[in-house]
This record gives C-alpha cells, sequence and structure tokens, in this order.
RNA sequence: GGACCCGUGGCUUAGCCAGGAUAUAGCACCGGGCUUCUAACCCGGGGGUCGCGGGUUCGAGUCCCGCCGGGUCCGCCA
C-alpha cells in the first residue's frame, strides 16, 4: 500500500533528477509529512554542490519530473520543497485490499532468528525479565509480518553458577507445591543463604559444574530436570502473555558436542590469544577493550562467554538475521562478543539492548527475592480490568466480563511496555501499572470492538464503491491504514517495537474520529452506507493485524 | 578512572540514526458533549529557553565538542 506509493514517488523525482542531470541517492529523501503525503528536502542537499538556491532546484527539478501516475496524484513546488499526493485510484485500492486477509504482510523473505528472554531457570520472570519477553516477541511478530520466516529461541544457560546452585538446592531442600518456577525460586534463594552461613560448602557447588561440564549421566539429569521444572513455570507466564518460544537451545550442548573446543582453535589460529596464569585469553586492546577477554579458565573449564561464541556461530551459520534482545547489563559483554566474532570473520548479531527496569528503591535481584514477578503484575492488572469491565457491561455475564478481563490486562501489561522506546530506562510504579483510564491498550480495543459491533449490526455489505469515502475523516481514516506496511517494513529493519505501538494509537484515533463525525448504519444513500461499511470493515482489519502484530487480543466486544 | 544509554510542558512520552515548512501524544488541570452505530470515546483551553554552554550549517530537538544530572557496565560470574 503506502511503500507502492512511495515507490512510484521515488520514479517520478528520479526522472526529474536524471533530466537535470543530478544524481543523489533516493534513500531517506522521502518523508511523511503534515504538509503532504510524501515530501522531499533534496533541493537543500543538493545547493551547496550547485551553488545555486534550493528553491531554484526544486524548481528545476519539479519541472523536468515525470507526470503523474496511477498512485500519485499531483505533485506541487512549494518554495525549496516539493509535495507529492495520493491518488484517488490510490485511495480506492487501500479499501478495496485492506477487506482481505493478505493485505497485511510485507514482501522481506529470509530466515531470522530472535533469541529473547533466556532468563536463568533459577527463579520466576519479574517486571524486568518480561520487558525483554515482550520486546522479543513484539520483533518476532514484526519480522514474521514483514515476511520473514522466524525462529524465536530461549536459550537456557544450564551451565552458570545459578542453575548449580539450583540443583545444590534441590538436593538438600524440599521443592513445595508451588508454580514450579516460583518453588524453583524459594530452593535458589535458601540455598544462598545457607552458603552464605556456611561458604566451605561452596566447594559444593563447584563440584556439580565441574561433573555437569563433564557430562556425568547423574549430574546431567539433576541439572536438566530442575532446570526444566523452572522454565515450564517461565513457560506458563509466558503463554500467559501471548509469547511462544519455537524453540530452546541449551548453551551445554555446545560444550558436548564440541563446538567450544573448535571455536578455542580457531581463536588460538587467529593468533590474538595469549596464556595468563594458565588461563587462554583473547586481546582486545587495539578494539579499544581495557579488559582481555578470558576465554578458558586455569582449570580447563569454559566461561559462559566462550559458549555463547560457539552459540553465535551456529546461529550465523543457520540463519540469514541473527537478532537477540538483552538487557543493559549486557552491552559490555555484548560488545566484546561481537569483536571477537568479527575477529573471527563470523556474522555479527543485530543486538537489541532495553535499559533497566528498576523499582522505586533499587533494582531488582532474584538471588535476594527482591523482584515482583510478572504473575503477580498479571494477577493485579487483570483484577484491576475485571473491576473496570463489570463497571462498564454489568448486563453482561461473569464468563464475558473475565474474558474481556484477561485480553484487557495481557494488552495493558504488553502495550505499557512496548510503547515505550527500549533505550529508556524506567521505573516499575503500581500505581501506573494498574491505571488504564490513560492511553492503552484498551483505547486500541475498544476501536476494534466497535468497529466489529458496526459490522455485526450490519449484516453481509453490498458491492461498494470506495470513490464515495471523500469526508476529512474518512481520507484520514484510509491514509493511515495504507501506512501499515510502511511501519512494518521500518519496524523491521530497525528493530523497533515501539513504532508500532505509536501507529496502533494513531489508527485507533483516525477510526474513533470518523466512528464519531460520520454515522455508518444510518448513512444515505445506501451506496454511502456501502462504502462506509468497507471502511470499517477495512479499519477492523488493520487493527486487528495491528494488535495482533502486539501480540494483543482483539475482543469482538468489550 | 574508562565505556555506553538517557535528559523534550507538573508527570510519562514520539520525533534524533538519514538536520528543513506551526515540536507528538497521553495523564493531571479548566470548560463542553451520551433520547444518536459501545462515552474504555470525542471537542475546546491553559501550560515548552526540547538539561546547560559552545561549534558546524542558509537552517539544529535532530550533527560535533565540553559540562551538569540520572541509569548501566568494567569478575578465571552469568
Amino acid at each position: 500500500m503506502f511503500l507502492d506509493f512511495m515507490s512510484e514517488v521515488e520514479g517520478i523525482l528520479k526522472e526529474g533528477l536524471d533530466r537535470c542531470g543530478l544524481s543523489i541517492s533516493l534513500e531517506n529523501s522521502l518523508d511523511l509529512s503534515p504538509h503532504a503525503d510524501l515530501s522531499t528536502t533534496v533541493a537543500f542537499r543538493l545547493s551547496p554542490a550547485l551553488k545555486k538556491s534550493p528553491k531554484d532546484i526544486a524548481a528545476e527539478i519539479y519541472s523536468a519530473m515525470g507526470s503523474p501516475s496511477r498512485w500519485v496524484d499531483r505533485a506541487e513546488l512549494v518554495g525549496p520543497y516539493i509535495n507529492f499526493y495520493m491518488s484517488r485510484s490510490f485511495l480506492d485500492d487501500v479499501v478495496v485490499r485492506a477487506q482481505g486477509e493478505d493485505a497485511w504482510r510485507g514482501r522481506m523473505s529470509g530466515s531470522v532468528i530472535v533469541e529473547h528472554t533466556s532468563a536463568n531457570p533459577d527463579g520466576p520472570l519479574h517486571v524486568g525479565h518480561i520487558r525483554n519477553s515482550v520486546i522479543g516477541d513484539t520483533i518476532v511478530r514484526i519480522l514474521r509480518r514483514a515476511g520473514y520466516s522466524v525462529e524465536a529461541q530461549y536459550y537456557v544457560n544450564d551451565m552458570g553458577r545459578q542453575t548449580a546452585m539450583v540443583v545444590w538446592g534441590c538436593d538438600h531442600l524440599a521443592l513445595d507445591g508451588s508454580k514450579p518456577d516460583h518453588a524453583i525460586a524459594r530452593v535458589y534463594i535458601a540455598a544462598h543463604r545457607i552458603m552464605n552461613e556456611r561458604p566451605e560448602l561452596a566447594a559444593e557447588v563447584d563440584e556439580l559444574m565441574r561433573r555437569y561440564e563433564s557430562r556425568d549421566p547423574e549430574i546431567v539429569e539433576k541439572f536438566q530436570r530442575a532446570a526444566k521444572y523452572a522454565i515450564s513455570g517461565i513457560e506458563s507466564t509466558l503463554h500467559r502473555m501471548n509469547i511462544h518460544h519455537d524453540s530452546y537451545k541449551w548453551e551445554s550442548e555446545f560444550v558436548w558436542d564440541g563446538s567450544v573446543d573448535e571455536i578455542l582453535e580457531m581463536l588460538e589460529r587467529t593468533g590474538r590469544t595469549v596464556l595468563k596464569d594458565g588461563a587462554l585469553q583473547l586481546d582486545l586492546s587495539e578494539e579499544g577493550f581495557e579488559k582481555s577477554l578470558v576465554l578458558r579458565r586455569a582449570d580447563g573449564t569454559t566461561l559462559y562467554t566462550t559458549r555463547d561464541l560457539a552459540y553465535h556461530k551456529w546461529k550465523a551459520e543457520n540463519y540469514e538475521r541473527v537478532v537477540e534482545v538483552l538487557g543493559a547489563d549486557h552491552k559490555l559483554v555484548s560488545a566484546q562478543l561481537r569483536t571477537a566474532l568479527r575477529i573471527l570473520g563470523i556474522k555479527e548479531p543485530e543486538v537489541v539492548i532495553f535499559e533497566f527496569v528498576s523499582l522505586p528503591d533499587g533494582s531488582m535481584s532474584t538471588r535476594r527475592g527482591k523482584f515482583i514477578s510478572a504473575d503477580e503484575l498479571l494477577d493485579e492488572v487483570e483484577k484491576q480490568a475485571y473491576i473496570e469491565v463489570t463497571k462498564r457491561r454489568p448486563e453482561m455475564d461473569d464468563d464475558f466480563r473475565k474474558e474481556v478481563a484477561g485480553k484487557v490486562a495481557v494488552g495493558a501489561v504488553r502495550y505499557d511496555i512496548v510503547r515505550v522506546s527500549a533505550d529508556k530506562a524506567t521505573m516499575f510504579d503500581w500505581k501506573t501499572a494498574l491505571d488504564f483510564e490513560k492511553l492503552s491498550a484498551p483505547f486500541i480495543q475498544y476501536s476494534h470492538a466497535r468497529a466489529c459491533s458496526i459490522l455485526k449490526r450490519a449484516g453481509d455489505i453490498d458491492e461498494f464503491d470506495p470513490g464515495l469515502l471523500r469526508d476529512d475523516y474518512e481520507i484520514a481514516l484510509i491514509k493511515k491504514i495504507a501506512e501499515f506496511d510502511l511501519v512494518i517494513d521500518r519496524a523491521a529493519r530497525e528493530l523497533k517495537p515501539h513504532q508500532l505501538a505509536t501507529y496502533a494509537r494513531e489508527l485507533a484515533e483516525r477510526f474513533n474520529l470518523f466512528y464519531r463525525y460520520d454515522p455508518v448504519l444510518d448513512a444515505r444513500p445506501n451506496e454511502l452506507r456501502n462504502a462506509r461499511l468497507a471502511l470499517v470493515r477495512a479499519s477492523r482489519n488493520a487493527l486487528s493485524a495491528t494488535l495482533d502484530t502486539l501480540g494483543i487480543e482483539a475482543p469482538e466486544s468489550m
């Protein structure tokens, strides 16, 4: 839709530039503008080299440009700007194409792996983790919309000290009957407390780690049982938020199948490694890193980073795009990892870093038992949502109110997380979390429900003529619907899911205005009624596709 | 000490990478709108030295330098 219009504008503009003998990249030279459907400022950029005023240059290009085409109605010269406007047939085409299901998928292709969440299997997800999960899952959904074949993967850190602590805890303490991830957290926290009191026990944990790495069958069974138990709880929380992983990759796999040894050999062959105090290290001072990267301990065991290098080699070999979502605390290690990969000639991942979620009294910690779990958050938000639904729809039965409350709660939590740019640090606050009077998912869900309600009352739509949709509200809405493919395309390239959240809000706003000022069911003559019904259906489809891509359910009634 | 991220009306926030035409929304505040397709909605109003200071440019919220404030990291942990 919008991308088609944009390509035609590029063609027309390029013709003008060519005829004037000018050459400039059209990449990023067309912008959305409040003054036009697309606008270009190329004249400004050409001005210094040509030593002519932008206004004169724009005029020259303008008069040399190609004639209007199928989707482009006209171009206008406004001082140094050249503005482009959509044709009526473009708007008509948007409404027609938006009636169907295939209008919401992009033209990108290829395979992508997106790693997200990957929390240690030592307890439940807390409100910091789910920022990772929501950003990650939304990116997965955006990339799928864009046309990629996407694998969403959870990387299980089973070789770390945390998991060994959990195993030690399970050996010595009983798991209670609570949700698996919460039960594991209790054991993990208790194990830490015991270790603090009796530091001599730490050797037992070291021994567990050593035996696991050497693949002692008895220990392997214990580690994997404990980790899987924790993950089963984590998974159920994720599912509640409409988040699904296609696969789990265990870091131990890379140690046992020889990938880690292979990576170490590759690194040694670069001649960049040094043996210091018996430990193998990679010197990255040339690349601006103060500290060298330790690859293998003096005792011969591997480190997280080494296993991570092997994991990234595997990703690079199996997928065309490698994407991962990491917390800000991983910035440095991730940069070191990417540098090491570059030295090895392995494709580097595209890393989405999100800043921290803190509590009013500091940062969260599973080990210290200081966190607000995602389960707790969802329960509270759902409770609040149920109160709201009951207040607004008292005539509906309890099943309805519960179902809507669930959808609204998950939507509110996801939207509140995804709407802010990943590089903004945030503070968790119960008051804000439980307040969805403010701009939030229900605003968008509600627009969708309104559209559904009209369609339900209308019954089947006869033939329609989109050309009858001519007032400001109708046209603004059609243009916003058309923008869907542009937003997906950009968000998929830049990996910025908050752009879609902004779009969702704008789309709902435009629909609400149309809804407020243009009656549909009572519209006369009947031809106008049919055209508006078609626009409602187009809007419903656009809202539904947008919400789906945000991982938010779109109730037909709420 | 070094590195990275952030700083936009009272609060939250878009725009910054690819500099251009009146700076985006929400909350809160003041006022208005339900005999009309669901008012979880809509309309109007007030409120901004885009942290501060320099620089580049015809033009800077956007780029560069310095400073201030907040966050994060700098382990033979993960």
